[in-house]
DNA sequence: GGTAATTGTTAATGTAGATTAAGGGATTTA
DNA sequence: TAAATCCCTTAATCTACATTAACAATTACC
């Protein structure tokens, strides 16, 4: 197995000795999901937190017509979870599928309070990844407070190049707010001259 | 000065030792800002986080044609900050104030660096307290993305019930995302018979 | 205590984006 | 490799909510 990558993700924050990395490690699972296969469903308890290592996971809810809105896109190197439910023991709001055949490691949320009771470094990478994840929300949400639909198009183009390419353009309008309907009319009517 | 409240609301999370309740109490800075006072303006760098002992705060954001758009309110024994704006040394997006007269407790981002390196039950109150707030913002988006306004209304009577009757009607509206005028609309527009 | 500013309401009109529908092209999957 | 599904586009119609405006009722503050 290659932790590289996950243990490169914790290294941007702190510095582990061997001991940690190896204890860290050992906690880890592997898991291939197939296209389309679920991680989590709405209604069950989110008991992990999931790291990409190959492929893109995307975490939507459902309205009551059954639309699907996508909140968060998981390429390689992002974390996803429903933190609500990981917190609480309540049921997930959130879904959270594979867009593309994807591997994963996770940790199961009673080993990551173990670890992090054991090794306050872990409490601290935590701490840190949790605060950027909070300042991303704070600021997605004043986005969609603040600006027009073809505004948050170019934020996400900014935000996540490698998908503008790969993704079917229905998954963006869901991101971003609007039909696929809308985005495509948005697209395509150039303003001329 | 009155310690108790915030040291309340650390105790939910971490058990603080009386050696690191003076310690951390040394830190703290007390202020009182006068309704309409400004704590943080767009375009500063956010270098507190704060916690309100009596009063109430607001952050919200300037669109293109000077609206406002409430993020959050701060009731006595919320936390109030710019994220992103904190962590990275950035300009704020975010506008603080106060909704009427109110006192509060702040902690400088240096001060709180060094208390969470020397006490690891600090980084960890930091983690959940973060944890928490992450998790806030991921279903507050939900919401935003499969409700109704009338359902962010109702939504809103429950998380903020002690403001619901204070506060008035354009702020509840601001913070739902419509307009002054379309929530009066709607809240008199009593489905009859 | 009086004037100014803020607030809630109603109503007419405007608009960004939704909905519905339909067709053709590309990808899956059996 | 064929059938089925998925994807993108265009266009007509629809709707939730915004905008503007005007007035009365509060509330803040000099």
């Amino acid at each position: 197995m290659d932790y590289a990558p996950i243990l490169n993700n914790i290294a941007k924050y702190v510095t582990l000795t061997e001991e940690e990395e190896i204890y860290f490690t050992s906690f880890l699972h592997y898991k291939k999901v197939k296209r389309k296969q679920y991680l989590l469903e709405a209604g069950d308890i989110n008991t992990k937190i999931s790291f990409v290592t190959n492929g893109c996971l995307r975490s939507y809810a459902i309205d009551k017509n059954g639309g699907e809105h996508v909140l968060q896109f998981a390429p390689v190197g992002w974390w996803i979870v429903d933190m609500r439910s990981l917190l609480n023991h309540e049921p997930a709001r959130l879904n959270i599928d594979a867009i593309e055949e994807t591997e994963l490691l996770y940790i199961l949320k009673p080993d990551l309070d173990a670890l992090q009771l054991k090794y306050p470094k872990f409490e601290r990478f935590g701490r840190m990844l949790a605060e950027n994840a909070m300042a991303t929300y704070q600021h997605r949400q004043i986005d969609n407070m603040i600006l027009s639909a073809m505004e948050r198009y170019s934020n996400f183009c900014t935000l996540y190049p490698s998908l503008i390419l790969s993704l079917p353009q229905k998954q963006v309008a869901s991101y971003i707010g609007v039909t696929p309907e809308f985005l495509s009319k948005m697209l395509n009517t150039v303003v001329v001259k």
